[in-house]
Parts: structure tokens; sequence; C-alpha cells
DNA sequence: ACCCAGGGTCATA
DNA sequence: TATGACCATGGG
């Protein structure tokens, strides 16, 4: 992994679309509760699901920790596996109302509270480096579906790369800079979602077309 | 009617 | 270690 090239996509990302200024939420909770919601589901339909808790006044750990099960499924229902879902958003909450909620753990060091994140049954790697960069502030950079692709298409990766060797790969060039991952990520899901498409094999018109060999590979591993 | 979306768990080999 | 089944709604 070279940091001039992975440099020289950002430049042109940012150039293309411009400041991303994500998580799209109103509070560190918020983006907690999308990380999870968003498991393999598209955005607009977690914002529904976000804006049913906020009707309800479901979005704090303690409401949805207390909540019965088929009730939080039904406000989860726009953003699919709502049955899952529920699960999954009660043993984040419980998790973090026995760790003594954000004060407490902004004050735990990264690598620890990511294997504490990781801990939880239903947040996996992409999961927690969401809630690790964007609610907490942390330098780590999150892989998902669409870093792999345009990554790939680019041909700086692979696609297959185990997902820890990925992030260590790009957070050694880039240099742990919370700021930097924070753009680049909601770049290359910008990028993703506007161009890069797993339908759309070339992409002889954007703004990376001179480095995008139209590889048609969606790989995933863990 | 089809394909896909800002994944993760569990069972199996 | 590595596949495969499963979870489910809504937009293109």
């Amino acid at each position: 992994m070279r940091r001039p090239r992975l440099q020289g996509v950002y430049r042109k990302l940012t150039h293309a679309y411009g400041a991303q200024r994500w998580w799209p939420a109103d509070s560190p909770f918020e983006v907690m509760v999308g990380a999870i919601l968003t498991q393999n589901t598209a955005w607009i339909n977690v914002q529904q699901a976000i804006d049913n808790l906020k009707t309800e006044h479901h979005l704090d750990a303690q409401a949805i920790a207390d909540a019965h099960p088929a009730r939080l499924a039904r406000l989860l229902r726009p953003s699919g596996y709502f049955n899952v879902k529920s699960k999954r958003l009660r043993n984040f909450c419980r998790w973090y109302l026995s760790a003594g909620g954000e004060p407490a753990l902004r004050r735990v060091e990264t690598d620890q509270l990511r294997r504490s994140l990781l801990a939880v049954s239903g947040i996996g790697p992409e999961t927690a480096d969401d809630i690790l960069l964007y609610a907490f502030g942390r330098p780590v950079f999150v892989i998902d579906a669409y870093t792999r692709r345009i990554l790939a298409r680019i041909g700086l990766i692979d696609g297959d790369e185990r997902y820890d060797d990925l992030r260590r790969e790009i957070e050694s060039a880039l240099g742990a800079d919370a700021v930097l991952f924070n753009e680049y990520h909601a770049l290359l899901v910008r990028h993703g979602k506007d161009v890069c498409r797993k339908n759309r094999p070339r992409c002889s018109e954007c703004c990376l077309a001179a480095r995008c060999a139209g590889r048609t590979l969606t790989p995933m591993r863990q």
C-alpha cells in the first residue's frame, strides 16, 4: 500500500464531492444506533427507523434496554432484519449502560474499547469501527463493501484481504488521523452510492476513471 | 420481477 | 480457515 496513491484517491474524491461532514446524526449515541441499524441496509431505511425511535422517545440507551423486544422490533421495521436488530440494539445498550455510559467510555483506550465492542453479540469489525471513528473520534479506518470495491477496481488492493489486515495497512499508510479517516470513508461511501455500484462494472466517466480497471469483483471476507 | 443495500452470527467441514 | 444459510425492508 503506497501512501501517495491512497492520498491521490482522497484528493480526487474531495475535489469531486467536497466535504461530507459525517456521520449524519444529532448525537454520538445516535451514531452508535445508526451503525448497528445500517448493517447490510440502505441508509434511507435506517433513517426511517431512527425517526420512529425519536418519535416514540426511544432513542435512549435505558429506554431501549427496557423496551419489550416486540415493540422495539416494530419501531425498527423499516430498517429490515428487525428481529435481529432488536436483539443487537438491546445487547449494545446493556453493554453501554453497564460500562457507565459515554463519559466512562471516552476514557477507555482505543484498542481496549474496540475489543470491548467486539465482545457484544451483533457488533462486528465494521460496526465497531464506525462507532470508534464517528462516535468517539478515534483514528480507526473503517473498511466496508464500498471501500473494498472501489480500491480493488483501481488496483490498489486485491479486495479479498482480511478485515484487520486491510484496516491496519491503510492506517499505517495514511498515519493515525481521525479527521482524515472520517472524511475518507464518507467520500468512499458517497462515491460508491453515486457511481461505483455493483451492477456497473465500469466507471469510465467517474473521477477515478484513469485508474479504474473495470474489475467486476465483489469480494468479502472477515 | 429482479437486484441490492454503509454486516454479523451460527452451523458445518 | 472458509464457505453457506439466514436475517427482511424498501428503492431503483
